[in-house]
RNA sequence: GCCCAGGUGGUGGAACUGGUAGACACGCAGGACUUAAAAUCCUGUGCCCGUCAAAGGCGUGCGGGUUCGAUUCCCGCCCUGGGUACCA
């Protein structure tokens, strides 16, 4: 029979789910491997041809693994909890649980069309009480905890009432809150219950604060740092504002320096490490604290003694000509004088006007203004004037900077525009037209460290101020911690109650905490979130639930735990489970998530092993970025008639340029390698019902670009037009034909035939002309054994450095062999199905079979034996060059040594042609390689 | 501005540690089969100059360098994509 893609892919797929093919044991003799994929938010769009991409590759290296002897988990589920679903929830009324389940359901049949190796026992959904019961317990640990800097890492918080009670808060180093107080044992307890909890709050790792956030109005709710771009929502494009409100916080900064340090050791695309390490934003410098001399002697009791500055370059302080406060900073009023009021408050009103977006885009304009008042320079001694400007942000270190014109490029045009001074600090250093922040050189105008050098001048810079008590070395980080709460409904609710103005945590034998009904999905009149809608909804009479609930990221920051152990009612996984899966092999997902989900997963993943839940520091050992599949648009031109209005003629993208033409998106689906098919066009739309073409060659071309997939630009490509077509092989062997897995490329299916031909071919292989099975038993010749096991290592070394692509031209080459050899032998072809069907597995189930093995037993199969004596050469073509241009090949057998061959080439009369008369120098001979003759 | 990744035929791409640039596939051209079309098969296909062939010239973004030999290594520049940005 021919190959009947349709009825072999139907028949496996059903075969695999009856038998559970793909069930992974929690317990095996075999090496454990764990290959995960992220798991999608389930959209009401249903995927396009670009989501399966890495989910093709890592079933691909899941099936090879099994085939190789491993124990592979490959599970998948869904991130269900989401925006999508709310705001078609608000728009229509319908529940998000039930949008969210048909939309599962169509993800659901779409992946089982492609034949994926997942287990799908293990099938988790963020969303599911029995899931997000997990997610909270995970958050009551997490406000049981604080973070010990001396044990380095998380701790219970009962041991932290313990230390309290001995000493109190003396000798305790933790990441708290700035505000902690200082107390003894005693005055400890005497504290009251609420006194203490309050206290206690500023250490727990998630914890509840009045901090700025980014408020989205348009989406109800505030957002995180990476979920906002460019001053609007990454989702909707909204715009977001600074905002005060009380909000669960999640301490993440505990964790700065070891999610830095972690990123040594895991194997992750560099790009990706570069940019979590920019998030964190490390930076080792010192605090210096300049003695402050206030110009309003009427406001001084209201300002400290000292202005303190972080700094990165301490070794330049003799330069200091002006110090900078940001205009927001609390001090701002207390430090400015009468007569300089008025220029501070146009100059702060003038920030205020500006949105945080021009802020950024504009860095151009100087704008700042003198306050009045002076610091004193603490080495030095020198006396210098506090400036407000733009530049600084009053968020970052302590909101204020010291000016230092010669070295840092905005102190430089911040001191020309208003004229102050510029003092240049090392020899070689060149200010003339900007400023030079160069290391290299000695230290000038510089007191003590005159004649040092960079390491040298900064060391003896933070060791006098330690000395003189104005200064330390301190390291900064960027990051801060992440707001953790939404005003939104479809998520998870926070395991919270409060009792007179304290959150506390409700029991663990209380959860899950379910989300309540509400009658409409909004915020209520007076602004609350939309679960204070919800009828009764209380955990007490006098104790009201938290309303907000938690962001998309919680649920995803711990789930592949979950996979582990998915049904278990007692635990978020059990310990074996977890100490036999470990952590993640390989994870393959998209760059987006470098700095949400992925630093996000990293943290709550240490925390948990501090807890001792689990043993891993890190979750994900390896990570690979697929690609972006973009959108190929095509174009039809529409004659403009001479006022500018659109005819119903379309001419062909090669003659376009003799009309007055627009443009039009059409149907990619109506369009086969560019050319368009004019009777479906006339049925697309009613108004192209007419259409008339004007053709080059007798066909309509259509224009290209490259786009975002989206369904307004008519390109979107679904999986299951393909797969009705050519079948699910041939999309999955087309997906990898395409290029290398991380490069984004748009899609295009342009060569998808010859990957149909081959698996065709492939298939004829197993037949006769008559389309009969038919196999031989004979022996395989030496040209057939060599095409395996040239195959059987290319897929082999292809697969384990993940280059898909690669892999699948070879398996044309080996088909175009074999076929050229007229190859039907057993031995050789069983091997080739068992090479083959990571890629295409329905193709390779069935001839299976047919081989007479038995169904299903595929899949854990041994993957062939490489031999390398089939590949074993005694005589090899020799590429001539000369100069290293080749010119000819000769045969040389490989036993003869460099100088035998030499002798022949230098012997060898033909070979004057090329040497264009010249005498030969010079003959390099790279033994199964190449000869070069240097003339 | 800074940090990454990348620029190879008409197209997607290959060349793994410096050793035959363009594998494989698409497209295109010609041919076979067919009443015809589809499907299938065969041949050719980087560009320029040759009637075929031989031989030659130019070719991996651009300009240099190292080397017997460079898509690969080094220096400078241009362009595209991604990230990030008054972070002191």
């Amino acid at each position: 029979m021919d190959y009947q893609f349709k009825d072999i892919e139907k028949k496996w797929q059903a075969f695999w789910a009856a038998n559970q093919t793909f069930k992974a044991d929690n317990n095996s003799a075999k090496p454990k491997y764990y290959v995960l994929d992220m798991f999608p938010y389930p959209s009401g769009a249903g995927l396009h041809v670009g989501h399966p991409l890495g989910y093709i590759a890592s079933d691909i290296f899941s099936r090879y693994k099994r085939l190789k002897g491993f124990n592979v988990l490959h599970p998948m589920g869904y991130d269900s909890f989401g925006l999508p679903a709310e705001q078609y929830a608000i728009q229509t009324g319908q529940h998000p649980a039930i949008t969210t389940e048909d939309n599962i359901a169509t993800y659901r049949r779409q992946l089982d069309q492609i034949g994926f190796s997942f287990d799908w026992s293990r099938e988790v959904r963020t969303s599911s009480p029995g899931y997000y019961k997990w997610t909270q317990w995970i958050f009551m640990q997490l406000f049981n905890s604080w973070y010990n800097k001396d044990a380095d890492k998380a701790e219970s918080i009962d041991e932290l009432v313990k230390k309290f009670e001995t000493n109190g808060s003396a000798n305790i180093s933790a990441v708290s809150d700035d505000d902690t107080l200082n107390f003894t044992a005693d005055e400890w307890k005497a504290m009251s219950h609420d006194e203490q909890q309050a206290e206690l709050l500023k250490y727990r790792l998630t914890y509840l604060r009045e901090s700025t956030v980014n408020w989205c109005a348009a989406l109800g709710t505030v957002l995180a740092n990476d979920e906002v771009k460019d001053g609007f929502s990454e989702r909707g494009g909204y715009p977001v504002e600074q905002k005060k409100m009380m909000q669960w916080s999640m301490r993440i900064t505990a964790y700065a320096e070891r999610l830095l340090q972690g990123l040594d050791n895991i194997d992750w695309p560099d790009p990706l490490k570069e940019m979590q390490r920019n998030w964190i934003g490390k930076s080792i410098g010192a605090m210096v604290k300049f003695k402050l001399e206030p110009g309003n002697k009427d406001l001084a009791a209201e300002l400290p003694a000292y202005l303190e500055v972080f700094t990165t370059r301490v070794d330049t302080i003799f330069g200091v000509s002006y110090m900078v406060i940001a205009p927001e900073h609390e001090l701002v009023q207390a430090l400015t004088t009468p007569e300089h009021k008025a220029a501070i408050d146009a100059c702060i009103a003038q920030t205020k006007k500006k949105s945080e977006l021009d802020r950024m885009a504009d860095t151009k304009t100087i704008s700042g203004a003198f306050t009045g008042s002076h610091v004193i320079n603490p080495l030095s001694g020198e006396k210098v004037q506090v400036w407000i400007a733009d530049y600084v942000l009053a968020g970052y270190g302590t909101g204020c900077v010291m000016g230092v014109p010669s070295g840092d490029q905005r102190d430089y045009l911040f001191a020309k525009h208003f004229d102050l001074p510029i003092v240049p600090i090392i020899d070689i250093q060149n200010i003339e037209t900007e400023a030079d922040p160069t290391k290299e050189g000695k230290y000038i105008n510089s007191d003590f460290i005159n004649g040092m050098e960079y390491k040298e001048a900064t060391t003896a810079v933070i060791a006098k101020l330690e000395s003189i008590g104005m200064g330390s070395g301190k390291t900064n980080y960027r990051m801060r911690d992440a707001i953790f709460g939404r005003q939104r409904y479809w998520g998870e609710p926070v395991p919270v109650y409060f009792k007179d103005g304290l959150p506390h945590l409700i029991k663990e034998e209380e959860l899950p905490l379910i989300l309540p009904e509400v009658d409409k999905y909004l915020p209520t009149e007076t602004g609350e979130p939309p679960l204070a809608r919800a009828e009764g909804w209380k955990y007490a009479e006098d104790a009201a639930y938290e309303l907000s609930t938690m962001p998309g990221w919680a649920g995803s920051s711990w789930y592949w735990y979950r996979y582990m152990d998915a049904q278990n009612g007692s635990e978020f996984a059990s310990r074996e489970a977890i100490d036999y899966w470990k952590d993640v092999d390989l994870y393959i997902g998209g760059s987006e998530h470098a700095t949400g989900h992925l630093l996000y997963s990293r943290f709550w993943n240490k925390f948990l092993k501090d807890i001792g839940k689990v043993g891993e520091e890190e979750p994900f050992k390896k990570l690979i970025n697929q690609g972006m599949i973009q959108g190929r648009s095509n174009f039809v031109y529409r004659v403009n008639d001479a006022d500018g209005r659109g005819t119903n003629t379309f001419v062909s993208n090669g003659l376009k340029s003799q009309y007055n033409t627009s443009a039009l998106h059409v149907d990619v689906n109506i369009v086969e390698n560019d050319i368009l098919d004019t009777v479906k066009f006339k049925k697309w739309r009613d108004d192209f019902a007419n259409a008339e073409f004007i053709l080059e060659n007798g066909k309509y071309v259509c224009g290209v670009e490259v786009e975002k997939m989206s369904k307004s630009k008519f390109n979107v490509v679904n999986p299951d037009d393909i797969i009705e077509r050519y079948g699910a092989d041939t999309l999955r062997m087309y997906e990898m034909f395409l290029g290398p897995l991380e490069q984004s490329k748009p899609w295009n299916t342009n060569g998808i035939e010859g990957v149909f031909k081959f698996l065709r071919k492939f298939w004829r292989l197993f037949h006769n002309d008559a389309w009969e099975f038919n196999v031989s038993d004979a022996e395989p010749s030496k040209a057939e054994l060599k095409s395996l096991h040239k195959i059987i290592l290319k897929v082999q070394e292809d697969v384990e450095r993940f280059s898909f692509n690669t892999s699948v031209s070879s398996f044309m080459i080996a088909v175009n062999e074999l076929t050229d050899l007229k190859c039907n032998k057993r031995s050789v072809l069983q091997d080739m199905v068992v090479i083959l069907s990571p890629y295409a597995p329905h193709i390779c189930e069935e001839l299976w079979t047919l081989l007479g093995n038995e169904a299903g037993s595929l899949s854990y199969a041994a993957y062939p034996k490489f031999n390398p004596e089939y590949l074993v050469e005694n005589e090899f073509s020799y590429p001539i060059s000369v100069n290293g241009k080749t010119k000819t090949n000769i045969n040389f057998a490989l036993s003869l040594d460099v100088k035998e061959v030499e002798a022949q080439i230098l012997a060898n009369t033909d070979l004057q042609k090329y040497l264009d008369g010249k005498a030969i120098k010079k003959v390099i001979v790279v033994k199964g390689r190449i000869i070069n003759i240097v003339v």
